[in-house]
DNA sequence: TTTT
DNA sequence: TTTT
């Protein structure tokens, strides 16, 4: 709660995939996005164009995980502000490997969408999803259900899919996404 | 120098260790340094109060990494103002390995020395560092070691003054804090 | 809670002077800071050094505003974070007037000491205050004037030591900079 | 150039009105707009929803007023960094005055357009501006004219409108969007 | 005066 | 892997 000290990102890009959204053990929500933010600038030695992207890994958690999970998507524009943190972790050959990571969590961490509502309209028959791909905006809630404001309420069973399916054995990024799993071996 | 999306970092904190700098093949100069922040708060489960500090790598470049140099060392609080820039590097089994740093360069990086001159001074023959720690501020300016001093701007010699006169005994503070006697217009 | 769009300052400066605490109605406290920051640059066409200090209005609410009370003083070095408010007010003559001000405030504001605890100690007799300028750190605990101590939580007498003790002539720095010690993981 | 603090502030939000452009001696363009950022929440006492709405002036300096001018338009979602600073003027009874702007100028200032852009589209015949309002994203050049890489180019007479009536006296706004201009009475 |  |  207190601190010494400032750390503090801030983020504007867009989403390189649609969020993973995952459910610790308490149930709290983790969304985990990817960011892209570029630069361009003229070379001057060769006096062409050049760019460069920037990927930067963003882990969500609590009700803006939940949010980032119904409404971004692979290519929204959002407003990130969080934290710095670096995990340590053992790679399959026990070595130590870090990753990096803007944590967005409690009160200190912030996600705006950015560009208004998108895409999507009334009576849209099929999700949104099928390789379309939106400009920036953000889209229709994911599972809009019944019940929209349930979203957020405390009977989490149908947004927390691991209870039905608690193991990922396919599951192939081999790198950790946060270390609130034990198990996970990487 | 054009840009899409905002990749800002701010920092507040104190270094490790002194830093580390380096002249690149144009002559320009790179310091690197680590900081730290922290973070405390009361454990719920157990009542006792816990704390967590984050290191963060920070690589500055040109100017500022020279005044880096000079003026931070170990201890030093520093507000730091970059993006974040992750580096792919190959380690010694050829596998792919990736590090995130805060880069302060150019005209979007910002290093601003916190707390004031401290230490140093006072017919202190031997330069700081032998394992003294300085208590946030920042200190004398130190020469580059072996480094090429012909990186530095002629007037460099004068900002370096302990070369020409060692002792300031008189130096209590040479650099107002602020103007507190304008005119407030409040 | 919710916001849409962002509204966010970041200040590092120096106290222009004391802060003034006020208390509400409902008991929270309001402390008034100005900030000062500055900006010299070489004037191109005269080749001078020039100068611009800019002030701001900063408002600290709730706890932040006690720990200004007690900890800052005019010269005191602080990293703000707020947000813009422009309150409308009538003048003498029933003109509408508007201030703009940092609000710091609830679980947005920030508000951190820069520079390590300074000054006072050492068997002074006198609370510190009396025209004297520290620079940039932050002093000892003083108590709020008349103001009404009942809006302080029982601890504070705790952080109030100097009522009890009021020299501590072996207090140098009783709060370390940072764990140095702490294993940096690179 | 250099600088001693920190004095920054970033808003996300959106435009209340069309910029308004201005040139200056120099022939350097100014932009004013007027930024929304707001706040909802959820009164405690009454149980209902609340919102707040915080109205920004920013003033663009330079290249940042002329992209400001071609492609904001009321209601264009826009990230914006600078800095606040306080300008003292004189009302119409000579009393001081002050007016808070952020300012968004030289290496420091950053402003970026958020949404993507907009409605437009190929081969549209008339301007946008009639009245329509574009939903947070930017819009098409406003003058496009046959030479698009001329914007910025030294003949600025096509957008420097006060060349040919250096006189408004229809101006109504009786507070100076920025200093620059001598002879302005307010 | 904007947006949701 | 995104956007322009």
């Amino acid at each position: 709660m207190a601190s010494r000290g400032v750390n503090k990102v801030i983020l504007v890009g867009n989403l390189g995939n649609d969020p993973e959204i995952r459910y610790m053990p308490s149930g709290g929500a983790v969304a985990n996005i990817t960011i892209a933010t570029s630069e361009s600038w003229r070379d001057k030695a060769t006096g062409e164009q050049r760019e460069k992207t920037e990927w930067h890994r963003v882990a969500l958690f609590g009700k803006l995980a939940e949010v980032a999970g119904e409404y971004l998507r692979k290519g929204s524009q959002v407003y990130i502000e969080g934290q710095l943190q670096t995990r340590k972790w053992q790679d399959q050959n026990g070595q130590d490997r870090y990753t990096t990571e803007v944590v967005v969590q409690g009160f200190n961490g912030v996600m705006q969408m950015l560009g208004g509502r998108q895409g999507g309209g009334q009576g849209m028959g099929a999700p949104m999803g099928g390789g379309q791909q939106q400009q920036g905006g953000w889209g229709q809630p994911q599972q809009p259900a019944a019940a929209p404001q349930q979203n957020f309420a405390p009977q989490q069973q149908q947004s927390a899919p691991q209870q039905q399916a608690p193991q990922q054995p396919q599951q192939q990024y081999n790198e950790p996404p946060m270390d609130f799993d034990d198990d996970i071996p990487f």
